[in-house]
DNA sequence: GTAATTGGTACAGTGAGTGCAGTTAATACC
DNA sequence: GGTATTAACTGCACTCACTGTACCAATTAC
């Protein structure tokens, strides 16, 4: 048998090359935004300068917005990830907490050129807003799973869910402008937030 | 209809018919998105309904979408001054919480459809967002103004503020659907947030 | 009564996003 | 190896949100 090792999946030609374009659409389109803003720069502008037709760019991102976070799907199943896996946990609040905690290390380049792009094109920030309802979503859903689906469960687990992001996001694009330790101040807050001592549950369950 | 000498200013013909359009304009554009949807309502098909040029509804609307919430502006005038004005208040955080609590009650007709067309209409979800970040700006405002600003005093403000509105708008949202108290939701986990003990007065009006 | 202002119009244009019918090259199948 | 299929991409025509500009008609100011 011409056995199908793919336990990565081995990547075909067609993969590797819609991979590249793929990556040199947003590498052109960030680089774009950034040089002349974004409401100055067209789709076609990005597309010529990567070297594809216009309707290819659309096959790749759906909004011209879009092409700014190219990673944010990744991104999103891995912290749904980290949320699910690890260690059994203690509850799902401390669990939540140390999730987002941690993120702030694995701040490699690509979040920290996150923030600094939108700070230098404020037009990007709805786009910005909308991923963030993806963290949102997946926050509740993980919630819910542990609380059940009690109207005042699923009310909770999204007010929990929306003010937790909310936290990070000031935390996030203040710190960066102001040179700030973000972690410290997002883990005081959460902590409030979440409950201090977090083996407390929330007492009106 | 003689020397009706008004408050603030006598409003003359032309501002009266000026208002009277942009009524007309968004009761038109809210009740087709409810009826069609959004995307298959174009802005033409508001103008004619309107009895107006599409040109029109550019001159009084910015976006398609800006339309469907036209008092969005007097409110969010309405909570700074509220949040500013009242009885000389003992801190931020508890006027911030009491003028939030006493929204709930005002909620007229005027919010409660909000959330029913923002229920019926997905697309108008950006749109929301987007108005519920002048709120989170005035909340931060507020707080700078009361806590200074150090970088820190900043970086807390915008926290509080983000959070404070996701609470309010998953409560209010989730509320809405599921048919629960989401007064009493929110005072309870603002209350856990911003610190102050429930038994706090809530009236505040 | 005349002039300045204002709400609205007509028209032409830009650019994002979509549907559809190809074309070419990689891949699956025999 | 040869053929059929499929996947990335293209070209084109189209819709529609939104803008700039010149213009009209009625109101309001002087």
């Amino acid at each position: 048998m011409t056995t199908e090792v793919q336990s990565p999946r081995q990547p075909s030609v067609r993969q590797l090359q819609r991979l590249e374009t793929r990556r040199s659409l947003a590498g052109h389109a960030i680089r774009l935004f950034s040089e002349k803003g974004f409401d100055q720069t067209t789709v076609e502008e990005i597309a010529v300068a990567a070297g594809v037709s216009t309707r290819t760019f659309f096959l790749h991102f759906p909004t011209k917005a879009a092409a700014a976070f190219p990673d944010h799907g990744e991104r999103v199943e891995d912290f749904v990830l980290r949320l699910n896996s690890g260690t059994p946990f203690v509850n799902p609040l401390s669990q939540l907490r140390s999730v987002l905690l941690a993120g702030f290390d694995t701040t490699s380049p690509s979040r920290l050129a996150r923030y600094a792009l939108l700070s230098k094109v404020p037009e990007l920030r709805d786009e910005d807003a909308r991923t963030d309802r993806d963290y949102e979503e997946a926050i509740a859903e993980f919630l819910e799973r542990h609380w059940g689906h009690s109207a005042e469960a699923v009310v909770r687990a999204n007010a929990v869910s929306n003010a937790v992001i909310g936290v990070v996001r000031a935390t996030l694009s203040a710190a960066g402008a102001q040179g700030l330790d973000a972690r410290a101040v997002t883990a005081e807050i959460l902590g409030r937030l979440l409950g201090t001592p977090l083996e407390e549950p929330l007492h009106s369950m």
